[in-house]
DNA sequence: CGAACCCTTGATTGATGTCAACATACGTGG
DNA sequence: CCACGTATGTTGACATCAATCAAGGGTTCG
């Protein structure tokens, strides 16, 4: 199955919501977000994509994409022709394994927004780590507090003071500029995620 | 393909945390709640499940169930071998919908964790009421305050006090023995679960 | 009929949002 | 390359929301 390779400057809109389904993508680098449109015009950030991630599987069903994706900084994604995918078993394989893994995420994952402010970005600064294989203990941040605040549901008030109360505690350690995070105590960090 | 029909009494336990894949089901009648017991004992309610809910989706990457299911009333389900599904091309056309759609709902519900009580409630609330065909704006509730509780992030208290508000205000009716609820104004449901 | 369970309500405490002020970083045009 | 204006991030004071604790009423079931 051929696929296409495509390079994305920052803040460019991979996906728009409402569109129809024609491709899949796998992000390659960068990082994206997901966000949904509500019906007042307010937005909510559903998910954060790292390398590795399959991009559109929530439009399988809908035939179009209820929510759109947009990058956070230069980024790469290979582009799958969905209706080639259909007829390519083992590519269709490959993605059936990866909708199923969503569910499985979901499930388990809900239960974070159930915890408190310091739960839930523990949970999420955690999620970051493993997603980053490439340096486990240190992350580049391509997300704003806001975006943090906006997908956690919580103000960008208390994002910031968590962070600076988990640095305080030695917990992590947040480097220049306030965009890159240093995991110092990873246990202490998996028990405030409880 | 054949499928089979089981009859189950209130607070049976369908399937069990950690159980290899061998059946997925589809509720018939009555209603099930999903939950996951945590590695420190506590558990969370993942979802309640009604009438043409498929249960077992999240175990298909994984090949074992991550979650319990567990009747809340006299409950029929129709039980379908995972193994013959795979082979038999329209029954497994029908659950990969089914599973498109849970990554769809999931992306969209989650939202709701992120708003205050009284949207939660509100939401929590018209989700019923939209499961429940047979009755619209009537929903014989077969969980408890605690079971809502737990599934939502909130204290028992919570739930019952912003049940009582919704009632004072005349948009729901709580009848004979707490465990029913007449819908009053669904509009303004509406509007409290944005 | 009594015990266990479920639900409700009030008082208090703790957690989080809001608002205001300021600091730092970034981007753009001179 | 600098200067400025805009974005973003931090922190404190205060208000609001929700959890906790305590008490009591109702329901169910043996």
């Amino acid at each position: 199955m051929k696929t296409e390779t495509i390079r994305l400057k920052k803040y460019h809109q991979l996906i728009k919501q409402g569109d129809a389904l024609k491709n899949l993508f796998i992000l390659k680098s960068g990082s994206i977000k997901e966000v949904i449109i509500n019906e007042d015009g307010s937005s909510f950030i559903t998910k954060f994509y790292f390398k590795g991630d399959v991009l559109g599987l929530n439009s399988i069903d809908l035939e179009y994409h209820p929510t759109s994706f947009l990058t956070l900084e230069d980024t790469i994604v290979e582009k799958f022709n969905f209706q080639e995918l259909l007829s390519n078993s083992v590519s269709f394989h490959y993605f059936f394994t990866k909708m199923s893994e969503s569910v499985t995420e979901y499930t388990i994952r809900k239960r974070v927004f159930t915890q408190k402010s310091e739960g839930k970005i523990s949970s999420l600064l955690l999620e970051l780590f493993n997603k980053n294989p490439d340096s486990p203990d240190y992350f580049n941040m391509s997300m704003t507090r806001e975006d943090i605040a906006n997908h956690l549901g919580l103000s960008e008030f208390t994002v910031s003071r968590i962070l600076s109360k988990l640095q305080k505690e030695s917990i992590i350690e947040i480097k220049a500029k306030s965009r890159s995070i240093k995991l110092i105590d990873k246990k202490k960090l998996e028990n405030r995620s409880l």
